[in-house]
DNA sequence: TGCATCTATAACCTGAAAGGATGGATGTGG
DNA sequence: CCACATCCATCCTTTCAGGTTATAGATGCA
């Protein structure tokens, strides 16, 4: 049996209905209507009771619903595990980054991990913007560099480094790259390059999506990784807010970087599963990354 | 991601090869190749090392051995509990039972039970023979009254009732019929009214399979249930072993019962689920049976 | 009464998974 | 030394499960 099943079914029993339930898993409600059909053929059992209110659980429902999450998270935990377990057998901890969160702390972070945990390496891997958890959701790494806020952000724990103001890419010749501080209001009908639809409240983030009164964003592009997010600005398809550093960073011929008034400013952190709370290993990783943040600032969670 | 990946894993660990793990999971080899390699592409990990003496475990491979049977059992016990869980809340005890095993205790057994527990009831499910665990292998039953041994034993509590001899069924008029008692020798090169294949060793059982010496079974049709059972043998398509109360249980024009010397006898016993050991309800039921066990006999397992 | 909101059903399409046949690698026994 | 047995991997074909869109049916609300 699919764990896709219980994992449909719990969202239902969450929602109460079918409809709403259909689009947090990004299904139609067909589909779902299948799936939970399938699954009450399955155990023989009648799950819910539908009425056009929604959809309400049922004795043996209630029981299941009771248990399945903890069984669901005991399933993810050990692929999790299994994942991990050649490279943790190799003393090798895997980091996952999002690019945007690479910055001048990052190669003292890994000093000062290596001199924690000689014989440890760390396999940095950078992650694509469509997964803005780089890796940790899937359990692909066992720690993140991100940048907050991202979604599922709930599900792990998280400790914020430090905060840089958000500047703007430009494409060079654009009118606006001749000023020194641009307010962000007058950036609202430029067209963006923006992350994957996939990376939600983190995509919104980067269109400062809550600081537009409402105004709407144009979208210019949609990009994927650094590279393709570069060209797509020095090709003029669009401008796209991005962290001071990147200026330093992911400096390009053909794109400018501004400081911007009225948006917030950035934050760094870095995330690890509530599983490995009590891990040494990727604890001693975490007190590298808060002993190696930059001075200038200690902003807390 | 499909449970069923998890148990292919978990019979090629067992059996170290591809070959022998997909009989017993009653796939072809390909089709097995395939399951594992799917599950090594999700996890993005190696499991097996593959060798022509068979697949050897990898690290990652150690580490989801070691936990998958236990969560593969806890999957198992969450869809047995909400399969029970309407029933349950009802007060109604779901007894499975072979047809076989039905007898002259059994009204005495459901009397007993409703003595120790009023307020409750058993609701009696007759099983086909193709699921010789009648239901509790599926957790469609809670306790069941099984002809030993079948399928799935090991994986189950079995209480023995008492056993009894087996005598041969025969359509009337076949030249057998005229004699009292049988040597099972002369049955030999008869055709048999056999059980379906998947139910193994319980079919192998009443064709008597290990006091043939050898000798091959010559089978003359396949039936599910007594009706379809009694009305083979009636229509000379085989014979078959039976336990002598079926003379009683499943008397019919067309076919007699005769005794057989050369066979072991036949035990019945209520079996039931590891994880109903100290469930009240199932246990009471456990020993309605066995204060119900009629007087003659008391064979211990 | 018309609309909005749910769930259920129908028709269609794509892709995954199974089986059979076959190939390649590698010990084993005559 | 060669033929054979034993395993796992690959190719090809067919079947079926699962998804989407469109639509129907039921029911509270303005």
């Amino acid at each position: 049996m699919d764990t896709r099943l219980l994992r449909s079914f719990v969202a239902v029993a969450d929602t109460g209905s079918l409809t709403r339930a259909a689009e947090r898993l990004f299904l139609s409600q067909p589909a779902l209507t299948k799936q939970i059909k399938q699954l009450e053929t399955r155990l023989g059992v009648r799950l819910f009771t539908r009425s056009r209110a929604g959809m309400t659980l049922t004795e043996p429902g209630r029981t299941l619903a009771a248990r399945a999450p903890a069984l669901l998270a005991d399933w993810d935990r050990l692929l999790r595990e299994t994942k991990g377990a050649a490279d943790r057998a190799a003393r090798v901890l895997r980091v996952g980054f999002m690019a945007s969160a690479a910055n001048e702390a990052t190669q003292h972070i890994v000093a000062e991990f290596a001199r924690r945990r000689p014989g440890w390496r760390a396999d940095m891997r950078q992650a694509v913007w469509s997964d803005p958890t780089a890796g940790l959701a899937d359990g692909d790494t066992d720690v993140a560099l991100v940048r907050l806020p991202f979604p599922g952000q709930d599900a792990l724990r998280v400790a914020v480094l430090f905060s840089e103001p958000r500047w703007i890419a430009l494409p060079a010749g654009h009118p606006l790259g001749a000023r020194d501080l641009i307010p962000f209001r007058d950036l609202w009908d430029e067209p963006f390059v923006a992350a994957p639809p996939e990376s939600g409240a983190w995509r919104d983030h980067w269109l400062a999506a809550g600081e537009r009164e409402g105004h709407p964003v144009r979208i210019g592009a949609v990009t994927d990784r650094p590279d393709d997010w570069l060209s797509a600005i020095a090709n003029g398809y669009g401008i796209a807010l991005a962290p001071e550093s990147a200026a330093r960073y992911y400096a390009r011929p053909g794109v400018v970087y501004r400081p911007v008034s009225g948006v917030s400013p950035s934050r760094v952190g870095v995330a690890w599963a509530p599983a490995d709370d009590t891990d040494p290993v990727v604890q001693d990783f975490v007190r590298a990354c808060l002993v190696s943040r930059p001075p200038q600032d200690g902003t807390g969670p």
